[in-house]
RNA sequence: GGGAGCAUAGCUCAGUUGGUUUAGAGCAUCUGCCUUACAAGCAGAGGGUCCGCGGUUCGAACCCGUGUGCUCCCA
């Protein structure tokens, strides 16, 4: 068979994944395995593919598709997040462009529209994990807002509402007074406005004097409650703990000091208005404020305010500012451009209004979680992430887990006309809780509230609901595939989502979610941006796969994403990536073209020399890095583990071991060396598979025929590796290296062969491998008589010296001058070494070993020493 | 403002219990090669004040203190 001159993943990958997804290899099933689960971190229903993405599931697919080879039966479940908050966004964005406005068409059009769409385009980014190659068992696929799901996060809103876990409680929210509706945070938008700055002042309860406090929104004045001045700040220290008087309704207030007012902006003193800023109402709670909410829902004044009932705030700030000055309280006023938020809707002045929300109480549920992972029953990858993890539970606030959506779970709290309430999984349960107490209810009174849940309020069930673990509890799926096995997530969502699994499965399936959390980088670009649709520096990954191959973008991606700390994107890895790729098919090629000349080994008796130490070394070498990169699996060290392979296949195997074994141009080749090169292949194919899936399986398939495919084949136990062999295929290296190097310095043509003279105490370590050596520095004659150095090059290694005889006329004063280099380095090492051993201390303290190593290395020097020096003298 | 982390070659990073040749790799750079698998390649080479300062130690990239710079999370 013909192969291409370049690897061209194309239609190879697609054909492998079909054909792996034919077999139903990625198909998980409760057996008598060890399970090995991983669960997706559901995407954004509303997602595309980005390098976020690529960089995580490729993670999962190599731990997943490890775990396969090495005889566990691995389940990796795939599905989607229903994303609330992003998905709203662009459903409602779609219908405005549609011309159709949200608040017009109702909740339940809405939400109709909002299906439509998630048939549509959710579950892209699902198809798109095909491509990168990813084994996930695609009959699991799950949804947040699956039915049967759904069902879940409301049953678990009950239950928790039952233990008294969740409440109401009262909440700064984004209130639109034209649409009269709350807005999430993702609706504001914020502009640049030009505003006046009034300063006004407010005299001083029993006493003459005034203080004089800074404001943008003087219709507020009616609200407020307290006034607060720095503690620090001299010109208000006597001030302190006494009163104010609210102009023109004359409310007494009190000075209050706190860090959170800075003494430079304004006049040093801030008014506190809890009912109608954010930052007012926490310094309300903290001091115990009244809180005077003086709007109605559309934005004009209450009753509360006293004055100007129901006049619209705007209108009121321009008649309040007269009224001032004209009672002497308005000292000054500034022009002042600061941000104001906007409704998106409506484009409306946003007025932040206190509201009842519903809350999650922390304290009980972190306990537990906090406990799994501080001692190590989850353990962090990397460990640094505990840190946070542990101060972030310590100080653990309650979560507002209500949103001002319609896309997402329901809150499942009914309301009487009355304002009574009851939290039931359904209108009729709720229904029989609240008749008792009121009197002619129906159940059509009855009105489910109108908000939805935190998204992270269904996806914290995620790693036991995907198998129906709270649903129907203790099915068998469930004790077999919980608790899961490694989470591989980001560590900026470390709170919002893996502390909340943690304490959901805690909680409810009472064993924590997963043993094992990799928290991979954030992926930026180049120049260290995060990637973002607004900067246009997220490439198109799609692309970039048709461009390089899934096999590449999957190298490249991991070979610079070491655990933990962020990845600098740069498109030169996926080329590195692609490169690899092709060398592999490289050294294919080259075993392909010897299948038409092997003969056995009897005939070859003379040649077989050189290959039986080449095939000595190399098993003893991939037996070494078998180890290696177990361990380096093992401690989550993937990006060092693919590294380590890379430089086995380019370096170990194709650099030397090939060349090494190789036959001359059409010289037989002998069958052993033959089907060990074919083994060693297949096996350097099977540890970089869970990496690079697609072109390893090719090359396994065409390699020989094969039984099973490379997917599902099992690994072997891994060989003891030799280690005299390992330390004389070095010192092959390092004297092939040498001797090179010293014929390009003395520019002898690659063409030119030379006679090799090895001065040696010891030959018996040359004895093997003489042959390769030959071949390897294009030598015609190597023995170990001493020469005459009579224009010869001298070059040392270790202990030995080599003699490199050439026709050619040899610069004597460039080799001097290499020669007296390496002398001083030579002489600066063993008297740095000498200084150790002379310290008296040294020698006393440091532990016995280390001062032997150290006489070794002066010996060693000193004879490396005298080496150059005889080269020298013979110059 | 509170917290966490990082700083090693031009770039991205390893460096495990303080001692393994006066610090390693990949990429990039430079030199020479179209050598019969591979120029998406081969053979070599150069490149470091381990952020600054102080301390502990026989010995520090590593431990402690301090300064500087950067990043992230929460408010």
């Amino acid at each position: 068979m013909e192969l291409s001159k370049n690897y061209l993943p194309g239609d190879i990958e697609a054909k492998w994944y079909q054909h792996w997804l034919d077999k139903g290899y990625f198909n998980s099933k409760p057996d008598h395995r060890e399970s090995f689960t991983v669960v997706i971190p559901p995407p954004n229903v509303t997602g595309v593919l980005h390098m976020g993405h690529c960089l995580n599931n490729t993670i999962q697919d190599i731990l997943v598709r490890r775990a396969r080879m090495q005889g566990k039966n691995a389940c990796w479940v795939p599905g989607t997040d229903h994303a609330s908050i992003a998905t709203e966004a662009k459903v409602v964005a779609m219908l405005r462009e549609r011309g159709i406005a949200k608040s017009s068409i109702g909740r339940e059009e809405f939400l109709q529209y909002a299906w439509e769409w998630k048939e549509k385009y959710g579950g892209i980014i699902l198809q798109q994990l095909k491509k990168m190659g990813c084994s996930l068992d695609w009959d699991r696929t799950s949804f947040t807002m699956d039915d049967a799901y759904y069902k879940s996060v409301i049953d678990v809103f009950v239950d928790l509402h039952k233990k008294g876990l969740i409440y109401r409680g009262k909440r700064m929210i984004n209130w639109d007074v034209k649409a009269k509706t709350a807005l999430s945070d993702e609706e504001v938008i914020y502009k640049e406005v030009k505003s006046k700055l009034y300063y006004v002042r407010y005299q001083i309860a029993e006493s003459d004097e005034h203080i004089t406090i800074a404001t943008v929104r003087p219709e507020t004045i009616l609200g407020d409650t307290a006034i607060c001045v720095n503690p620090d700040d001299e010109r208000y220290q006597h001030l302190h703990g006494k009163y104010a008087i609210v102009p023109l309704i004359g409310r007494r207030i009190p000075i209050i000091a706190d860090e959170y007012v800075t003494t430079d902006f304004g006049t040093g003193a801030l008014k506190v208005t809890p009912a109608h800023d954010m930052n007012d109402y926490q310094l309300g709670q903290k001091y115990n404020l009244e809180v005077i909410d003086t709007m109605n829902d559309d934005g004009t004044m209450s009753e509360a305010a006293q004055l100007y009932l129901g006049e619209d705030r705007f209108e009121v700030r321009k008649k309040i500012v007269p009224e001032l000055e004209g009672k002497g309280h308005i000292v000054k006023i500034e022009d002042y451009t600061n941000q104001v938020g906007f409704s998106e809707r409506t484009d409306a002045v946003v007025e932040p209004r206190l509201s009842l929300q519903w809350w999650v109480s922390m304290k009980e549920l972190a306990a537990p979680a906090l406990k799994a992972v501080m001692e190590e029953e989850i353990q962090f990858h990397p460990a640094k992430f505990k840190n946070l993890y542990r101060h972030w539970m310590e100080n653990i606030k309650d979560w507002c887990i209500s949103r001002q959506l319609w896309w997402g779970h329901r809150i499942p709290a009914w309301y009487t006309p009355d304002g009574q309430y009851a939290v039931a999984a359904t209108k009729e349960e709720a229904y029989s809780k609240l008749k008792a107490q009121s009197s002619g209810l129906t159940i059509a009174d009855l009105r489910q509230d109108d908000d939805c849940l935190d998204t992270w309020f269904s996806s914290w069930l995620w790693p036991f609901e995907v198998f129906k673990g709270f649903s129907d509890p203790g099915n068998a799926e469930v004790k077999y595939y919980y608790p899961t096995n490694t989470l591989v997530t980001a560590p900026e969502i470390i709170f919002f989502w893996v502390a909340r699994m943690i304490m959901a499965g805690e909680a409810y399936m009472k064993e924590i979610p997963f043993k094992h959390v990799y928290f991979t980088g954030i992926v930026r670009d180049k120049q260290g941006r995060k990637m973002s649709k607004s900067l246009g520096n997220s490439p198109d990954l799609l692309a970039l796969i048709d461009q390089y191959g899934a096999d590449a973008v999957r190298f490249g991606i991991m070979i610079s994403s070491p655990a933990g700390n962020d990845i600098l994107f740069d498109e030169s890895a996926l080329e590195q990536g692609r490169n690899f790729n092709n060398k592999l098919w490289n050294a294919l090629k080259l075993i392909k073209s010897w299948e038409s000349r092997i003969e056995s080994s009897s005939l070859t008796a003379q040649g077989s020399q050189p290959s039986s130490f080449a095939t000595d070394w190399f098993e003893s070498r991939l037996s070494q890095v078998k180890q290696e990169v177990e361990t380096l699996m093992q401690q989550f060290r993937l990006s060092e583990a693919l590294k380590t392979l890379y430089s086995l296949v380019w370096d170990d195997f194709c650099s030397w071991y090939l060349e090494w074994a190789k036959p001359g141009f059409e010289q037989p080749v002998d069958a052993a060396v033959y089907n060990k090169t074919i083994g060693y292949f297949e096996e350097m194919m099977q540890l970089l598979h869970p990496f690079m899936p697609f072109i390893t399986e090719e090359i396994y398939q065409l390699l020989r025929q094969q039984e099973e495919d490379l997917c599902i084949k099992q690994q072997t136990i891994t060989g003891k590796s030799n280690h005299d062999i390992l330390r004389a295929g070095e010192l092959l290296k390092q004297v092939i290296s040498a001797l090179r190097d010293a014929r390009n310095k003395n520019q002898i043509k690659p063409k030119d062969p030379i006679k090799l003279h090895i001065e040696t105490v010891d030959q018996t370590p040359y004895q093997n491998i003489t042959g390769i050596l030959s071949k390897q520095v294009n030598a015609e004659k190597i023995d170990f008589e001493s020469a005459s150095t009579n224009n010869m090059i001298v070059v040392a290694v270790e202990k030995d010296k080599f003699f490199i005889e050439t026709e050619k006329q040899l610069d004597t004063t460039s080799l001097k001058a290499e020669l007296l280099k390496d002398l001083e380095y030579q002489k600066n090492f063993r008297d740095s070494v000498l200084k150790k051993l002379s310290n008296e201390r040294f020698v006393q303290n440091a532990k016995a070993e280390v001062v032997e190593l150290e006489r070794k290395k002066m010996a060693d020097a000193e004879a490396r020493i005298k080496n150059i020096e005889e080269s020298l003298k013979n110059i």
